[in-house]
DNA sequence: TTTATCTACGCAATCGTTCCCGGTAACGAT
DNA sequence: ATCGTTACCGGGAACGATTGCGTAGATAAA
C-alpha cells in the first residue's frame, strides 16, 4: 500500500511551470510575479499540497524531531515530564521519538544507537538505573551530538542537566519524620549508580547528622531495578525488618519504591504510620486516595520536561557549538499526609 | 551545530569504488566479488556506517514510523496501551511518534495533519471526547492510508478496530453490585460521543433489565472530558445525590472518573461501600492500595496496544490494499474488592 | 541605437541511497 | 579469430525540495 502525495513537480508540471519556481512561489520568494505566485498558491491548496518533510530532513541535515530516552513511560513522573517534553516540542515544532530502556543498560544502547541512526536532531535522557558505561552516549557527544540529562544525570559529560534539589527532598523529608518524633529512620533507595540515588541519601544522611542521629549503613537498602520488581522491594524491607532495632521510618526514594513498600506493609498488615512511618518520591496523582495516604516528595516533572527541551532546542539551534552548560536545580515539593503523621488519622 | 554521518560515499571515495558497489556490497549483492564485499564491510564497520534512514524513506516512499493519537499519555491505561505498540513497532523495525489530544477536537485535527505531513506509514487512533466530526480522518482513509482504532473507536470508518468488551465489562461491575444487594444503581459516564461510553452504558442497562431493575436515566451523568476535571465530576455526583432515591452504588466508566469519584467521596465523608459502592473501568496498578481498595474492570491495555500495532503494520505491510477488515474484542477483567464488598473491610 | 538594469523564470547541483543499464575484462568454446 | 558467458563494477537517474547561477526579454538610461 503507498500513499501518494501531491509534489512540488505535479504542481509544475500542472502549471507549465519549472519546480523552482514553484517553490519559490511557495515561499514567497521575491523573483515570482504576483500572478504566477497566485497560480501556485491556489493549486497547492486545492491539491492539498504539503511539503515532504523527508525531503527537506535530507537536504538540510536534520529532522525537526528529538529524541527521549527514560525507563518507562507507564510511571507517573516520566509521563509528567514527557508531557512536558511534548509541549515545548510541539510549539517549536519538533515531534519527539520516545524509547524506553525499561531499566536495561542494554535496551538503552540499542535505543540511543538506533535513535541515533534515526536522524534525531537532539536527545533528552534519563539513563537506567543499570548504567555505568557511557561510551553510547560519550560517542555522540563528542561529534558535538546536542544531549540534555534530565532527573538521572551523569556527572563525567558536560551537558545542560535538568534535576530536582534530591538533596533537599531527602533531607526535608527525613527532617520532617525527626521533628514527627521518629529516631530509627531507614532509607529505601534505588540503583546506587543512579545519580538521584546518591543525592537523596546524601540529604538524607546529612538531615541525620544535624540532628544528632547516628547515620547507619546497614539502615540503608538498595534496589537496583528501583523498585520496578515487587520481589526486590520485599528483600529489602525483609532485610531492614530483620534488624535489632527495627527502623521506625522508611525514606523511599522513588515512585515505584515508595508503592510497593507500601503495598508490602499492607501485605503483612503492617500499620503505617503506627508501626512505620513511610514518606517517598512520588509524582503519582492520586497519593491522596490511597491508605493511608501517603507522605511525599514530589517532584515538578512538567516544568523539568520543558525546562530540558527549551535548553536541548537552543542547543540544536545554536550556531556557534555550545560551550557552557547549565545545571538547573528545581524545587521539590514535600506532602505531609497520613503516612507520617499519627494525628492526621 | 551540524552532526556529520559516514555516508556510502565517503567509504567509495575511501576505497576508491563507486557508491553502487558499495552499496551493493553492503546488502551482500552477489555482483561483489567476496574481497571487495570484505573490504567494504571491514571498512564501513571501522567508520561507524550506518544507512541514512532519511535518504532510506525519500527512496522508498515510507518512513517506517506509525503515529499515535490518545487523549494523554499520562493516563495508565494509554500508557499501557503505548508501551504495548511500542513493544511490536520496535521488533518490526519502526518507531513511533505519540500525539496527545488532551481531549480536545481541535487538537486531534491539528496532531492527524501534523502527523500525516510526517509521512508516517500509519496510524493507530483513539479519538478524543469531544470527536464528532471525523472529516479529518476520513480525508486520509479515503487516500488509502493505514488507521487503526482502538478503545474509543468510530462506527463510521470501514478500518481494523480493536477495543475490549466494554458492554460484558460494564455488565458483569453491574450484576455484580447487584447481586451484592445494590439496588439503587447510577452511572457514571463518560463523554455521549464516544464508542466505549454507548457500550458500557448499554451493558450498565441490560444488566438492571435482566435483573428485573428499573432503568431510570436520571440514574446517568455524562461527565465529557472523562472526569479529567474533578469539577465535572463533583458536578455530576451533586446531581445524582440530589436525587430523592439516592443511588447506593456507582459504575464509573474510566479511569479518572472512578478515582475522582473515590476523591469526592472521601471529601464529603462519604463511606464507600457502606453509605455508597463504587465500581469502575481502571487500569491503574494501585487501586490495590487505593482507601477503600477499588472494585474495578480492567482491559487488557499492553495486549490492545500489541494487537492493534500487529494488524497495522499487517496492513501498511500489504500489496494489495486491505479490504476486509477485523474487528477484535479482548475480554476485560472483574476485580472485587473493598469499594463494593462490606465483607472485605 | 546601444548599453545597462531589472524582472521573472529555468537549469542543474545537492542531500544519501538504490537500482536499472551499461561496460569491460577474462575465459572457454567454436 | 570470433563469439558467448560469466564475473565485477561504474554511470547516472530517481526520490522531493531548495538554491546559486544563468539568461531571455522588457524597460530605462545614455
Amino acid at each position: 500500500m503507498k500513499f501518494e502525495a501531491v509534489t512540488i513537480k505535479d504542481i509544475a508540471r500542472a502549471l507549465g511551470l519549472s519546480t523552482s519556481t514553484v517553490s519559490r512561489a511557495l515561499r514567497d520568494s521575491y523573483e515570482i510575479s504576483p500572478e504566477t505566485k497566485k497560480r501556485v498558491l491556489e493549486y497547492s491548496e486545492k491539491s492539498n499540497y504539503r511539503p515532504n518533510p523527508i525531503a527537506l530532513s535530507l537536504k538540510e541535515k536534520r529532522s525537526r524531531s528529538i529524541g527521549i530516552i527514560v525507563c518507562e513511560i507507564a510511571n507517573s513522573f516520566f509521563s509528567q515530564i514527557i508531557n512536558g517534553i511534548e509541549s515545548i516540542a510541539y510549539d517549536n515544532g519538533y515531534n519527539v521519538i520516545i524509547s524506553q530502556s525499561h531499566e536495561s543498560y542494554e535496551r538503552e544502547v540499542i535505543n540511543v544507537q538506533y535513535l541515533a541512526s534515526r536522524s534525531i536532531d537532539g536527545l533528552l535522557v534519563s539513563v537506567s538505573s543499570e548504567t555505568q558505561d557511557l561510551e553510547h552516549l560519550k560517542n555522540l557527544h563528542r561529534r558535538g551530538f546536542p544531549i540534555v540529562f534530565f532527573d538521572r544525570i551523569v556527572d563525567e559529560m558536560e551537558t545542560h542537566k535538568v534535576i530536582v534539589d534530591n538533596f533537599k527532598g531527602a533531607y526535608d523529608a527525613t527532617e520532617h519524620l525527626i521533628k514527627s518524633g521518629y529516631k530509627n529512620i531507614a532509607a529505601l533507595a534505588g540503583s546506587e549508580y543512579l545519580s538521584i540515588t546518591k543525592e537523596r541519601l546524601g540529604g538524607y544522611r546529612k538531615a541525620l547528622e544535624d540532628n544528632k542521629l547516628v547515620f547507619d549503613e546497614s539502615y540503608i537498602q538498595h534496589c537496583l531495578h528501583g523498585g520496578m520488581l515487587y520481589d526486590e522491594v520485599e528483600n529489602a524491607l525483609n532485610q531492614l525488618l530483620k534488624l535489632k532495632t527495627k527502623p521506625d521510618a522508611i525514606v523511599a526514594s522513588a515512585d515505584k519504591l515508595t508503592t510497593n513498600c507500601l503495598r508490602y506493609f499492607k501485605k503483612l498488615n503492617i500499620k503505617v504510620p503506627d508501626d512505620v512511618a513511610l514518606i517517598g518520591f512520588s509524582n503519582l496523582d492520586l497519593t491522596d486516595l490511597l491508605s493511608p495516604s501517603l507522605s511525599v516528595v514530589r517532584q515538578p516533572a512538567f516544568e523539568m520536561g520543558q525546562l530540558s527541551t527549551e535548553l536541548l532546542i537552543r542547543q540544536i539551534e545554536s550556531k556557534r557549538p555550545v560551550t557552557d552548560f547549565e545545571r538547573r536545580i528545581l524545587p521539590p515539593q514535600l506532602f505531609i499526609r497520613e503516612s507520617t503523621d499519627k494525628d492526621l488519622r
